[in-house]
DNA sequence: GGTAGATTGTAATGAATATTACAATCTATG
DNA sequence: CATAGATTGTAATATTCATTACAATCTACC
């Protein structure tokens, strides 16, 4: 008669073991116990050693393996390792005692992206969820133009906002850095429209002033700024104000990047369906080149 | 002669790792980097297994072990065994993990932000401090020409890099988009000249063969890639491995940029005295314009 | 351009491992 | 107490593994 598995599902080993322990004969239940003891390190062992420990005989162990629904003994200690990773990787890591002994280079490191960190944190925490909401509804509008800008360092911030939103929906444009093209721009833009502007200090007159006309062309404006505040954000219909600073010469973009990576995500999720065929499509383009 | 081993103590096997990385050969860091991402999980597969997956011989892996000080595999093994369960043993066993009824929008920004400052602070944690000190020592060299050039996506983190770049030092050339325009970049690239490389998946065979033949001209390939290793990792001479996970159906850069704002930072820093003319300069002719 | 030293991979070897077959032992039931 | 069925261990086997020796390749320096 054919040895019959416990179980076949993908729960967690230590689960399926639990569940199932009284099925299991005297002799399997000591490596069983060991196991639970000290789970899962006892798992990743040899059989022998795993045997050893538990007093009993190495097909012993494999018996309870079998019973556990693994045909062989190393697909159990992958299965193991791989609930181990996933656990691993969940609560913030330790960062326990770490001598002083470590050089300047990793103060400097750790210090940087602590910063970083918190400005994604403080920034996140004093944005209204409403904002986000209604900005998100709005870009799922596809009758709306999108016109993103942004000054001497941030339009490469709009460049990253235009690449994936044009990915997700058409009647996007990038408004490039030479300002000689910006007339024809504000040609097109038209009532409802939404234009998206980058601004953090120092700010620049032309981007204030492109803002301003685009505004009087019936656009909705969209400001993604500093803790100062641009001007533009007295004029804008939404503000999103981000923390910038870092130990360094130069302010951080980044949590203004994870804005961008978060709206994205959400009218990806929120427009899943109409965005999946379009992903589809462009992804058949692409195989063709 | 006897290998030398680097260390006999009790660290933690990451400590010696990350604090004699720069005393490994090329192709001994590519399991070294491989361990750093997945640790300590990967330690803890056969050496056929890790070698494999860092595309190394099986004797690679053995003379990294080696170095780390270890006479034998196994005995490598327990010790991560002995520090994983050390580690599991501490901390409040459970992170129970939300159950995932209705995601509401308090928590989907939440989730969002912590999950890109745990790859901020994950991506950080692996990244050894000569290969940091190394690469901005190299950018701090004028005389070496920096040429930067990302993917479909990853070309905005090309271009972040060059503006600050080269607002801090001349020399120094973002390729762009269009490939059409490689081969003549390629031809004023020499011998150990700096490119600067973003790959991210999915990887582009056309990046991939860039870096190749600017390898072939001589030039020092430096990659930016996530935690899948684009296949460039194989031939760069430093190599950043960054986590890009995110809720999201799009891959967060966040973390790379992080890495670079780090690197633009500390190269400030540490040419103050050259970069602050250069800087001055460039104000005046701003303020003409 | 050539050569010594370092680096890396290939292939062979022996050791350790998982797995199987089967015998010994135990347990329950008539 | 006898015996069938379940349980467990022993020993043999085939597989996989770590390890080593050595050849090929690369790199730096003269």
């Amino acid at each position: 008669m054919a040895i019959k598995s416990i179980s076949s599902d993908n729960n967690s080993v230590m689960e399926v073991l639990l569940r199932n322990f009284e099925r299991l004969t005297p002799t399997e239940r000591k490596p069983a116990r060991i196991l639970l003891d000290n789970y899962p390190m006892e798992g990743l062992v040899t059989i022998a050693q795993f045997a050893k420990k538990a007093k009993v005989s190495g097909p012993t162990v494999l018996r309870l393996v079998a019973k556990l629904g693994f045909a062989r003994y190393p697909e159990f200690q992958n299965k193991l390792r791989q609930e181990l990773q996933a656990r691993l990787e969940t609560p913030v890591q330790k960062t326990p005692k770490q001598a002083k002994k470590s050089v300047r280079s990793h103060d400097f490191i750790a210090e940087f992206s602590d910063t970083v960190c918190q400005n994604i944190k403080k920034s996140f925490k004093n944005i209204p969820v409403s904002e986000i909401n209604s900005v998100t509804q709005s870009l799922g509008n596809t009758q709306q133009a999108v016109y993103l800008i942004g000054g001497r360092y941030t339009f490469v911030m709009a460049e990253h906002f235009y690449l994936h939103l044009h990915a997700i929906r058409p009647n996007v444009s990038h408004i490039d850095r030479q300002s000689s093209t910006w007339a024809d721009h504000l040609l097109d833009i038209k009532k409802n429209d939404l234009v998206i502007v980058f601004d953090i200090r120092r700010y620049q007159d032309d981007i204030v002033s492109f803002a301003s006309k685009a505004l009087k062309m019936g656009a909705k404006i969209i400001l993604f700024t500093d803790q100062w505040l641009s001007p533009i954000a007295s004029i804008a219909h939404h503000v999103f104000t981000l923390q910038t600073k870092a130990p360094s010469n130069w302010d951080s973009s980044t949590a203004i990047m994870t804005l961008i990576d978060l709206i994205l995500a959400k009218l990806t999720k929120d427009l899943w369906l109409e965005v999946k065929d379009r992903l589809d499509a462009r992804e058949e383009n692409f195989q063709s080149f």
